[in-house]
DNA sequence: ATGTGATTGTATGTTACCTCA
DNA sequence: ACTGAGGTAACATACAATCAC
């Protein structure tokens, strides 16, 4: 007996399973194949159906669903009916943005900040999300400083190594701060956009939400690891009620199994009678004496509804 | 107790610089 | 002297785990 379970892979479907009919995606959310007959089924879960993540890069979009148990991703958050409206930093300029000087009212975690921030945008921008801000803004210390790095030296005293410096200033280590609902919302609206983000699009949404560059930073790194643990989540409960299924599913073909091999012996039973005793009743196909053993057979089939394939049934 | 902002440690990738053939 | 390859240091970022408010 053969079992395939797949998690979200469209590209590896199960071989075995290539001549079976495919179903529609929104059909299925869970399928399995079993060698012994192989069956598919639906599970119904609307939860599971056809939703996909707007993380670009997590999107599972299972193009071959019969095949496949396809977790969809978690959503995390229901997008805002006006969401449509909102400019993100990386947004074209002419866009209207409802945002726009949200964050010259706000007091949380103002910082003396960061006209260096434009000019850091421009050189930031470039960059690739892994390097640039080392190269680009040349903080580089000690004897590898050049002259590129004085001359960003500004820059560097604002951004200081992203790590845990950045609030040592007032002495006190560790203030934690709570975000505005509009910031929140805004960050909301941002990670829906991009899942991480680049050095010039942390410096913008830090410059529009007057945060720190560290506090967005930082803010994305938690969004994503409880996204994600909120998705494991998510999967652990759907994988246990495959198991579920699966193991009723094989309870039942454990069941039909015995039941045919049941009927198989009695089969070979009513073969080993000698031939002349048995026969069949003409009106009601039951065994009665006779003498040809083609009629076992045809009684059999009577009496079990039929099955055809009786004889390739094991015997162990 | 829960949610969430912040910190720490680790892994990995990129670039500049140095050395050497 | 110039050049390319390889090694290394310095740095940024992501992530996981954890702390702490």
């Amino acid at each position: 007996m053969e079992l395939a379970l797949s998690l979200g892979d469209p590209s590896k479907p199960f071989s075995f399973l290539d001549k079976t009919a495919k179903l529609s995606s929104k059909d299925l959310g869970f399928c399995m194949g079993l060698g012994n007959g192989f069956k598919l089924q639906e599970n119904g879960d609307a939860a599971f159906e056809g939703k996909n993540s707007t993380d670009g890069d997590e999107k599972r979009v299972s193009s071959d669903p019969p095949l496949q148990l396809d977790l969809l991703p978690f959503s995390p958050v229901p997008r805002p009916q006006s969401s449509s409206q909102l400019r993100l930093p990386w947004l074209t300029d002419n866009q209207t943005d409802p945002w726009e000087g949200l964050g010259r009212g706000l007091d949380v975690n103002r910082l003396p900040l960061v006209a260096v921030a434009d000019e850091a945008e421009e050189k930031a921008a470039v960059s690739s999300p892994n390097s640039a801000v080392s190269m680009d803004f040349g903080i580089r210390k000690g004897s590898r400083r050049g002259k590129k790095e004085v001359e960003v030296e500004a820059v560097e005293t604002e951004r200081t190594s992203t790590r845990a410096s950045d609030d040592d200033d007032n002495g006190s280590t560790r203030k934690k701060l709570r975000l505005s609902k509009e910031q929140s919302a805004f960050l909301e609206e941002s990670f829906k956009e991009h899942s991480t983000l680049n050095p010039k699009q942390k410096l913008a949404l830090a410059k529009q939400l007057n945060l720190r560059p560290r506090q967005i930073e930082v803010w994305f790194q938690n969004r994503r690891a409880r996204t994600k643990l909120k998705q494991t989540e998510v999967d652990c409960e759907y994988l246990k009620r495959c198991c579920e299924t699966l193991a009723e599913e094989n309870k039942r073909l454990q069941k039909e199994l015995q039941e045919l091999r049941a009927l198989k012996t009695s089969q070979l039973f009513y073969m080993q009678l000698p031939a002349t005793t048995l026969t069949i009743c003409p009106s009601c196909e039951r065994v009665a004496t006779a003498s040809t053993t083609n009629a076992s057979a045809s009684t059999a089939d009577a009496k079990t509804g039929g099955y055809p394939f009786f004889s390739s049934i094991s015997n162990t």
